[in-house]
DNA sequence: GGCATAAGAAACGTCAAAGTTTCTAAGGAG
DNA sequence: CTCCTTAGAAACTTTGACGTTTCTTATGCC
């Protein structure tokens, strides 16, 4: 590989550091880690953030911007959610698990959870709202059952398993909370 | 202060080990700190625990049995439920920060908060299954359909719940969880 | 093609915290 | 009262990562 120089250099640099940020947690990623992952040397880093704290943030704030999901649309209000649940859980960190990630982060720069959150969230909607539009309309869904907890459920219950074993999520935990939860509860 | 030796010392360090964690989070508590904190030294600590990880592991699973919970006896599986979950919930911070403050813990040891939720509850049973024979017994509950996942449903949402916004949960979300999730579900 | 700019390698100084060693003296057991 | 265990203080070694410096060399621009 080439020498790579500027906005090139830049991203690859960025991408290394989520990478190491999903993969290690903010406590175990080191510069130096960064820089051999992204195929350079420290002082690169060095010349562009001042120290690490600016480093992870721009790599966060950068993953962020790339971040919109677009729920799948498959036919089924079971293959939707499969679909969207799987795309999510093979996406990488949630806001919650990276909170977990940046906790360390946190503590050195005193800034908090909910400072965090707010910037992230901003003006996001929801993917389920999508999903359970599309099964009321093909009439799959009664949306009388349909309360906001319950349509949000398959998404909060991935997030917690997600959350708890900080690992991906297997499918067949996907597909029991689709059909021993989810379904069940709205049919 | 007296020298103090044996069990009362013990207590002493871990329980100041656990303010450290709690004030500071597991990144910046130095064992130096807890000795401090507690009105002792380092060697003192290192004659009991092997290293940080084994301190800290003590301090947690201590405070843990301390605040063990014994799932509440009113007569019905609903009852059962909501005043368990209802007093899970008014101890309120320490479960749904723990997890923030062991975050540098969990990247360190390559765990998560379910394998040490395992060592802290092993041998134990865990609340609901207290709860789930009960009623069980009582016919209120058909076994056939409690599979694993949908025992630990309402705790999962509880915990999720109050993972996410940081703050006590409003007794109509747990009464929301039980009547229109859970019971929905099992009968 | 030549020159300014920036990449990349290597090694360095610094520092904080882990974990250890050594020694002194307190306090309980007999 | 004496002795044996162990608390506690202090200083030490080691380690690992931050952040820097220096120098070489590739790249793109004129």
């Amino acid at each position: 590989m080439g020498r790579r120089r500027g906005e090139a250099l830049e991203a690859a640099i960025l991408e290394a550091a989520w990478d190491e940020l999903s993969e290690r947690g903010y406590a175990n990623l080191t510069v130096d880690s960064v820089a051999q992952r992204a195929g350079t040397s420290k002082p690169v880093l060095y010349r562009r953030w001042a120290d690490k704290q600016e480093l992870v943030e721009a790599a966060v704030v950068r993953r962020d911007a790339a971040q919109q999901v677009t729920p799948a649309d498959t036919g089924s209000l079971r293959g939707d959610l499969i679909a969207t649940l799987t795309e999510l859980n093979e996406r990488g960190p949630y806001l919650a698990q990276l909170s977990l990630l940046l906790a360390g982060y946190f503590a050195e720069t005193e800034t908090s959870f909910a400072e965090l959150r707010r910037t992230v969230l901003a003006g996001r909607r929801s993917g389920s709202d999508e999903i359970m539009e599309r099964a009321v309309e093909r009439g799959e869904l009664d949306p009388a059952k349909l309360t906001p907890r319950i349509a949000a459920l398959p998404f909060d219950l991935l997030r917690g398993e997600a959350m708890m074993t900080l690992r991906p999520v297997a499918p067949e935990v996907i597909e029991e909370i689709v059909d021993t939860v989810f379904l069940p509860l709205v049919r």
